[in-house]
Parts: C-alpha cells; sequence; structure tokens
RNA sequence: CGGGGUGUGGCGAAGUUUGGUAUCGCGCUUGGUUCGGGUCCAAGAGGCCCCGGGUUCGAAUCCCGGCACUCCGACCA
C-alpha cells in the first residue's frame, strides 16, 4: 500500500486520522501555497491566488455597489501616528515589524509596517474632512499587512496576508452603525451565497473584541473538525479614533463636531476556511462560484480520431457560456487525472471518449458526491450550469448540518469542559456580561466566546459560569 | 515564546546507533506503448545530505550553535 501510493498522485493524509496535517497536505499538494524563505511568509500559488481573485472580484462587485471607492494607502506607518490611539497601539505592539533603517542611516523615527491602517485613514481625514458636505468617506483597499505572529499555518495565520480593509467615516453614529452592519451582511452574503459557509452572526464581546473598537460584529464559521473559524469581521469605533486623531467637521449648523468611523476586513484565512469546510480525503473541494476551474475536461481514448476536437467542442461552448472550463489533453492516463483534479477540488468533470460522440452524450461526474450521470450534449450548458448550483446548495447544506449537529446548549461551566472534551463544536450558555466568567470559561473548559448571536435563546435565568443573573447567550468554542 | 517531533535530488523514504564521501521508489527528459479510475517498456538527467562552527586522516553520521517546517499550549485575522 505504501509503495503504491508512489505511483499515484501526490498523497495526502487522511483527515480523520490527523486533520492538522491533512489541512497542510491539501494546500501544499493542490498547489495552493508555497512556503517562502522566511518563517510565516507564503507563497500564494497560481492556483490559490486564482480562488482569492474570485473572493476579491465578488466582494470590489458589493464594495462599489454600496459606494465604496478602492484607495492606495502608505505601508510604513511612523511610530508617533501609531502611538495616538491608546487601545489601539497597545492591542497591536506585540506584533508590529519596524523599519530602523533608511539605507545605511538610522533613521530618526522608526517606522511600523502596518499591521492594519486606522491610523492613516484618520491621519490622512484630518487633513481633508472640513465640512458635512465632505462625508461619508467610503474607503477600502486591497493590499497586505504585516503582522509578527508566532505560530503560522498556510492560509490560517501568515506573518504577511492580504485583506481588504474598508475605512469610513459618518457625520452620526447611527449612520456609521448602519454601516458597520452593512458591511456584516456583505461578509455573510459572501460566506453563504459563495462559499457555501453557513454564518452564525454576533458581536464580539469586549474581551475579543478589536483594539480600539467600541463594538465588533463577527461572523463565525464551523470547520470540519468542529473548530471555528471567524469569517470576516467588522467594527464600529464611535467616535474614539477621530477625537484622537483631530477629525471634525463643521455641521450644518456650522457647529464644529467629531465624526464617527468604523472599519471592517476579510482575509486570505478566508480560503482556509474554504479547504476546512469542504475539503475531504480525495483534497480541495471548492464551491463553484470561487472555483478557478469549474468543469475539467478529460478526453478519453484521446488519440482515437476525433476525441480532441470533440472535447475542444464542449469546452468552446462551455467557456462561451461563461463557465471556468479547461480541458487536460496531456498523456497522463484518465485515471491520473480523475484524482488529480479531484485533489485539485473542480467542482464537475466532464468525461468524453468514442462511445459518447457516437451516442452524443458525455459524463459528467461531481466532486462533491462522485455521482456520475450520462447526460446528452445537447443542452450541455443549461445541465453544466443547474449542477454547479446543485453543488453549492449540496457543499452548503452538509456544512450547515455540521454546524447544527455540533452546537447544542449548555446550564454549567462543567458540562462545557464535559462536552467540549467529548465532541467539540460550539457550546451555547447564559452569560452575565462579566470578562471574569469568558477568563474562567477559557481557563477551565479551554474555550473562548466566540460571539453573542444576533439569534439569542432563552436557555436560562443565570450565568453556567457564576449563576448570577444572565444577560445574554454566547456562543463558545476552540478556535484557529 | 514554552514543550515534543522532523530536516538526505522536485516528492516520499533508506542510510545516522557501530564515521570511509549516497541508495531506492515516484516524478522529470527522450523514444515507443496504453487510454471509460492512479498504463507498460527502454534509455537518460538531476544531490551545497537545512546552515555555520568544532572533533577527526576522513562527517549525512559524533559535539556545539543557529534556521526552517510541524504538532500541543499562550497570542492573534
Amino acid at each position: 500500500m505504501a509503495q503504491d501510493k508512489n505511483k499515484q498522485v501526490s498523497q495526502i493524509t487522511d483527515m480523520d486520522v490527523d486533520f492538522a496535517q491533512w489541512y497542510t497536505d491539501v494546500c501544499t499538494k493542490a498547489e495552493l501555497i508555497g512556503y517562502a524563505k522566511t518563517k510565516g511568509m507564503f507563497i500564494l500559488r497560481p492556483y490559490g491566488y486564482a480562488i482569492w481573485e474570485n473572493i476579491q472580484a465578488y466582494l470590489d462587485r458589493r464594495f462599489k455597489e454600496t459606494g465604496h471607492q478602492n484607495v492606495s494607502m502608505p505601508m510604513l506607518i511612523p511610530e508617533s501616528l501609531l502611538q495616538k490611539e491608546k487601545d489601539h497601539v497597545e492591542g497591536f505592539a506585540p506584533e508590529c515589524a519596524w523599519v530602523t533603517y533608511g539605507g545605511s542611516e538610522k533613521l530618526d523615527e522608526r517606522l511600523c509596517i502596518r499591521p492594519t491602517s486606522e491610523t492613516l485613514f484618520c491621519d490622512h481625514w484630518a487633513d481633508i474632512v472640513h465640512s458635512w458636505r465632505d462625508l461619508p468617506m467610503l474607503y477600502n483597499q486591497w493590499c497586505s499587512v504585516l503582522r509578527w505572529e508566532k505560530t503560522t499555518r498556510p492560509f490560517l495565520r501568515h506573518r504577511e496576508f492580504l485583506w481588504q480593509e474598508g475605512h469610513t467615516l459618518h457625520a452620526t453614529a447611527q449612520e456609521a452603525i448602519e454601516e458597520t452592519e452593512r458591511m456584516h451582511r456583505i461578509y455573510a452574503e459572501l460566506c453563504e451565497d459563495v462559499l457555501a459557509m453557513p454564518v452564525v452572526m454576533g458581536m464580539k464581546t469586549d474581551k475579543e473584541k478589536f483594539a480600539g473598537a467600541e463594538r465588533t460584529y463577527t461572523i463565525e464559521c464551523m470547520m470540519h473538525d468542529k473548530k471555528a473559524l471567524q469569517n470576516g469581521t467588522s467594527h464600529y469605533f464611535g467616535d474614539g479614533f477621530a477625537r484622537a486623531f483631530g477629525i471634525s467637521f463643521a455641521d450644518k449648523n456650522n457647529q464644529q463636531v467629531t465624526p464617527f468611523e468604523t472599519s471592517w476586513g476579510i482575509t486570505t484565512r478566508t480560503i482556509g476556511g474554504v479547504i476546512m469546510t469542504h475539503g475531504d480525503n480525495r483534497g480541495l473541494v471548492l464551491p463553484p462560484k470561487v472555483a478557478p476551474v469549474q468543469v475539467i475536461v478529460i478526453p478519453v481514448a484521446q488519440h482515437k480520431e476525433g476525441v480532441i476536437e470533440a472535447n475542444e467542442a464542449v469546452m468552446e461552448r462551455l467557456s462561451k457560456a461563461g463557465f471556468r472550463v479547461k480541458m487536460d489533453a496531456s498523456d497522463n492516463s484518465p485515471g491520473w487525472k480523475f484524482a488529480e483534479y479531484e485533489m485539485k477540488g473542480v467542482p464537475l468533470r466532464l468525461e468524453l471518449g468514442p462511445k459518447d460522440m457516437e451516442k452524443g452524450q458525455c459524463v459528467l461526474v461531481r466532486r462533491d458526491s462522485g455521482e456520475k450521470s450520462f447526460v446528452p450534449l445537447e443542452g450541455i450548458e443549461d445541465t453544466v450550469a443547474r449542477m454547479l448550483d446543485d453543488i453549492h446548495a449540496g457543499l452548503y447544506a452538509k456544512a450547515k448540518k455540521n454546524l447544527e449537529d455540533n452546537t447544542y446548549p449548555c446550564a454549567t461551566l462543567a458540562e462545557v469542559k464535559e462536552k467540549m472534551e467529548t465532541r467539540g463544536g460550539f457550546a451555547k450558555t447564559m452569560w452575565c456580561g462579566d470578562v471574569a466568567c469568558e477568563v474562567k470559561m477559557k481557563e477551565e473548559a479551554g474555550v473562548s466566546s466566540r460571539c453573542i448571536p444576533f439569534q439569542q435563546e432563552h436557555l436560562g435565568d443565570v450565568c453556567a459560569c457564576c449563576g448570577k443573573p444572565a444577560k445574554k447567550m454566547v456562543y463558545w468554542g476552540v478556535a484557529y
């Protein structure tokens, strides 16, 4: 068996044996990622980057539809600028990387390589915002940021990672809160409608919220191994940053007032989430809407006359219909190709050989279920479209089941601890709102609060941890 | 950053205990062959044995120091 493996397409570890190793195998063997020479720095290979581009294309369109403009801010932040907001600098200082030399000369002031750009946007706005007519400012930038993480993993934690960071400034708190919630919903829609990942929407507790934020809205997803992944956050800052940076404007009554800020972001980590949500023991399983290749066309008995041409014709038809389609006419055997594209998570495989040509049909095989069907070439565009939709729905339903089956109520800390050890997932409990109980939950049950869901349930009257009157229902879990 | 594991052609490994200058499979190249689930045959190319010191006549192998990957914690998108 071990020897036979070597003859095959690069093998991946069984996910039930070692999920972490399975994950790393998929990232490398499916050619999503390469390791760079500097610890924690990763190369997004073409196939991995293409997934990001598809996510990017969707979000960029949604951002522009909602009135946002893209900008580009500097990569370096002078230390004095970073220092202006106390909570913010405290939150990020431990993971900042600094530039201290320019050429051979030591700099008078060291420069932080941006871990996030709130300070840059605020400083800029302090210059250009003067009147209520200048608001709102609805900015976004696609860039990479740097955080000196101690533990790194492909997609899930890079020292440098790609993301988008939206930053907006509003005349009123109400408007800023609406913006924060609007973007939070867009992230949820990305997850559910595009990535087939069901979400839990809610707010972070004070302990877990972003450094400097008044409120952090979060989207929590459950991975195949039942651990949580935060997938997109949206922050409401109140006027804290604006005050710290001296941003003010003349309102309609000619009063100088302070505006309200938001920021929101999603990163390439999301790709890690996609892998861990849908993947299986054959490798990656990509949701059709972000799959770089949606249909892989594999000619069978391709040396026979007319086979390649017939396959090319189908490929062109599908391509013309707007599908991302590729044909593999290499001299690898069909079986090799089947395994290869399954590992790379291509949603649909189309086989076309001499027998099919006679019958005017082809074979379609779904990556998610392995289901094989013989379909007429006539109307293949519609068949493929329908099947890709079915795959999306199937992936979503499966992930939803995983989320629902592994989310359960607990009445006490002891119960959380016991259930977490035996089954993992999300424990939901009532909570008094005290940070001390969160700390205790972490220490004793090993879980952190994932979020205070919007969809609240009344599970009881008292906090599962301290027994005092409860204020909210909270989801707890082990997070990536 | 604390605790474990690992580092040998592109990939997976053997060799390390008992020092003598590298072996196998896959992949790759070329020519044939085959093609509906990981074809078969033949010939060929490819290695700073993670890096830097040390011991030794001689180091992949022994000693010291780094670095990277990986898992478990703490921190984090």
